[in-house]
DNA sequence: CAGATTGCGTGCGTCGCGCACGCTATTCTT
DNA sequence: AAGAATAGCGTGCGCGACGCACGCAATCTG
């Protein structure tokens, strides 16, 4: 393989990365949404979707943060009707953290804008090109840098 | 284009940008380069590699900061003897940030890095579709959500 | 039934960040 | 040419996020 590839790639990633691309899209995706959503809280509605109701302690694995500070972002979005404490019916000194009916609303919201995005910025693409490239992404993305270990 | 192009690259996106994902990819790009470089002080070390020597508050915009926290960060930096600070020839009040032959040397390695992961996770490709790839996603970067405005 | 264990919330120290102030060097004005 | 205004820089301060560790309640164990 040319060692252009590997740099055109690095070049991608770090742009990618960067504070301030995180923060322009993190803000267009959760704008309007209420104040309690934001970049910190997000990830919380976010991984609730992806595994269901499931305790903070497992939360904070699937996220990557500290029980602590899931159980602080879940009390924000609590207060703000997306999520709620429910008692695990199997382990009566558990807490299941679940979506509320607004809660999975403004994931779906926020996961449209972002395909909404996405499809724009493609959009004069060739749709065969648009399409291997976003099975040659996915797999890069899964079997790459990134995964987990 | 049909919707699931933009799903699935929605899905890659969001893993990409994880707490975790970027955690794990700073971690192995800056270790074992000593205690001053990590994921805080990279960016304004891989900045100044793209801008060349320039003040504090340009390098902010550049990286989307507060000038205060890239003056404390190019501190850090230049007590470990990666970057240093010499006076503007052209303005004598100003102050021109610089990575010295050490900072350099610790841009190309983690470069290096990120290039040598890269092409490792990309050897079982097919080259023309490694290209094509590269190419795609320069291109999606660039022109996609993350472009300034 | 008593002790060990698990799960949860919270206080505390630390760190990064943005704002705003003071200081110095430079540039403008009359 | 001298005082005023401006630009650039470093730093003190408050705020918020984070991880660690402690205390409390519920559960398991022998």
């Amino acid at each position: 393989m040319p060692d252009d590839v590997g740099h055109e790639i690095a070049d991608a990633l770090g742009a990618l990365l960067r504070r301030g691309a995180r923060a322009r899209l993190y803000a267009r995706l959760t704008g309007n949404l209420g104040e309690a959503v934001d970049e910190t809280t997000y990830p919380v509605l976010s991984g609730l979707a992806r595994t269901g109701p499931c305790s903070a302690a497992d939360l904070a694995g699937e996220i990557g943060l500290d029980r602590s500070g899931v159980t602080r972002r879940a009390t924000r979005l609590e207060e703000a009707g997306l999520l709620c404490r429910e008692p695990d019916p199997d382990d009566r000194r558990a807490i299941l953290l679940a979506l509320t009916e607004t809660g999975q609303q403004a994931v779906q919201i926020t996961r449209q804008r972002l395909v909404t995005i996405i499809e724009a910025s493609l959009a004069s693409w060739p749709p065969e090109e648009a399409q291997s490239f976003a099975h040659q992404l996915h797999r890069f993305v899964t079997t790459g840098p990134f995964a987990k270990s």
